[in-house]
DNA sequence: GTTCCTGCAAAGTATTTGCAGGAAT
DNA sequence: ATTCCTGCAAATACTTTGCAGGAAC
């Protein structure tokens, strides 16, 4: 992702574009592992050591709230972002704090389907994401 | 669940039995809606009105520890409670913070089934839960 | 020029810790 | 008698807020 593709998504979005705001968003499409405010603080302040935390906060919140980001739940209590809009879920180590996306539109029609004929009573499904808990058996990267 | 049900719960998992744990334990199972802490400490003080805020975290943990409960973790960032010990997934309310139980051995069957067949590289598959996020069709009872 | 954004410090919220007294085994 | 648990207060971690100056448009 080139910076001038960043500039043009704050731009669609009707956001200014500033540095901080670029910063933030290519340091979560960088740090591609669904990192933390702090993995991102940690990263920004090595170009742009004055960037204060309530920012990258605000920043957060204005990316997310204009779908450039998602917020990623995970089983400890730390929220995460995800810059992978597409339709994807996720794969937990159950033994390590790493998430990684997991795609599979396969999956997503089966379950479609099954959920065409099997309707939940009062329910009315918007979307569905797995949380696949495992194992790894490669090491990371 | 009776009181002595959940006595024996706390002695089998070598856990002493003391008024706030039995209290904290029933709290959960009869709020049954995924209570929050918050929801927790107001039902319990009113029967027992002493108990301190850090000692609710205190016996939480120790029931998540031993498996007595689990935690669930909301879109809103707030760590809730659950007693249901059971294989299921989740139903959230995308407008609000409800969220409910959903069994289906049907689905896990299926799930199961699919991934024997399709292998995720890599990866060790131990448990799978779905984020079923949708609308009430009636409100809440 | 106007609107929006940032940095700072202070406040807020949820949760954890340390410890001494007390209850459960 | 010993071990473990509770209550309290203080501490911590993470996030939010208010506001004045400054940057983007």
């Amino acid at each position: 992702m080139k910076i001038n593709e960043i500039r043009d998504k704050l731009v669609e979005k009707g956001l200014k574009v500033t540095p901080q705001r670029i910063a933030i968003l290519e340091a979560i499409i960088r740090l591609d592992n669904h990192p933390t405010v702090e993995n991102i603080v940690d990263f920004i302040r090595r170009n742009n050591p004055n960037i204060a935390t309530a920012t990258v906060y605000k920043v957060l919140d204005a990316l997310v709230e204009n779908d450039l980001v998602r917020k990623v739940k995970t089983e400890k209590d730390i929220m995460r972002y995800d810059a992978n809009l597409e339709k994807h879920h996720h794969l937990y180590c159950s033994d390590s704090d790493r998430i990684e996306d997991y795609s599979d539109n396969e999956l997503n029609n089966l379950l479609e389907k099954y959920f065409e004929k099997k309707k939940i009573p009062g329910f009315k499904i918007e979307d569905i994401k797995l949380q696949i808990i495992g194992k790894y058996l490669t090491p990371k990267k």
